[in-house]
DNA sequence: GTTCTTATTGAACGATCGTACAATAGGAGG
DNA sequence: CCTCCTATTGTACGATCGTTCAATAAGAAC
């Protein structure tokens, strides 16, 4: 039902979002939606905390090198960060400032996604000796990604998903962090 | 009408861009956006048209380094891109992919952006001989300035908007490309 | 004043919206 | 078998949606 709801804001944003499409795409009757949800809004959360769950997963790198690479190359996997998916994100942004519930989990997420990001970046710089605003770097990488991402799905013939991560990349080295590209293992 | 319905999409994006709230935001009656636009959707195209329009205004700069900057202050002038704008861009945004002539001019609309950009950093080039990708720094900086924008309209207590432009040309910097920050007349 | 065009109004239409609610199905525990 | 709880259904309601349309207001042209 979640991924129902996930299908409908990817096809037609949050005009689609509705309890007949929804329960259509999920194959099941009007009033379920209401049975498990107490109001629409209150489906929208729930799927804002299962899309914003894939991003703060568990990263099981071992080194805060690798643990930025994984955040680079899962930001720009096409089956996560399609045109789709962008479409469901520009939804929900855009409710954030109607909705004070969503805003709050949004306000959360968000933290802790930076969080992780600046930990990672602390950690390089400890290990390489470096003087940098991680804080800082972080903000403007996240920055960088959601704006690739927006470009990318927007008008997808520019360029591609590699220069993309290239682009990361060359903006991490340009600010002093290095590190290895890892390979995610093609499955 | 134009402005009340970009009022309405910033109040609530596009669920509230119904021609009831949009006639009420204008004072004006019920029937009569019907008149002046045969369709809602060809509405949403002329607000689309509009805010690019301001966007892609004759940039008086002498200098592209000029021009260049006046491009990075004016996409953090707090008068056009505040909160409200956004959620009308968002909104904007999760209906390229439906409406095909919104989709047509947007692709137009953002190839002339970015082309403006990337002749301004061709010309610098050439002023000071350097080796750039113009084409590639033009569409990282918009990414930037998009992410950047975003950032700072969904969680604007982060940081403000001076350090969004610092963001903006500390990456041209690392780019290469070095201008004078010019400061808008204050009027 | 008359005529024509345009601007504007407000009511009406069927369709769809979110929510509420009574009714039914099904499985677990006794 | 009976009883409870939960899952699920389908209908119904008032509200609002986009669009159509006849009616009116307002000027401009002559």
């Amino acid at each position: 039902m979640i991924e129902a709801g996930i299908a409908c804001l990817g096809k037609g944003g949050m005009t689609a979002f509705t309890i007949d499409r929804i329960c259509r795409q999920a194959g099941v009757s009007r009033g379920l939606v209401n049975h498990h949800f107490t109001t629409k809004e209150e489906l929208l959360v729930s799927i804002y905390g299962h899309m914003t769950d894939y991003l703060l997963r568990e990263n099981t790198a071992q080194s805060p090198q690798q643990q930025i690479a994984g955040f680079v190359e899962s930001s720009f996997d096409e089956d996560s960060f399609n045109k789709s998916n962008l479409r469901a994100w520009l939804a929900i942004w855009g409710q954030v400032a109607t909705n004070a519930e969503l805003k709050a989990l949004h306000q959360g997420r968000y933290f802790q996604y930076r969080q992780q990001l600046t930990g990672a970046l602390i950690r390089i710089a400890d290990l390489e000796n470096l003087d940098i605003d991680a804080a800082s770097i972080a903000r403007r990488l996240i920055a960088l990604i959601d704006g690739l991402w927006l470009e990318y799905c927007l008008h997808s013939n520019g360029f591609s998903l590699a220069a993309a991560k290239a682009d990361c990349y060359h903006f991490l080295q340009s600010n002093g962090i290095s590190l290895e590209p890892v390979h995610q293992p093609e499955d």
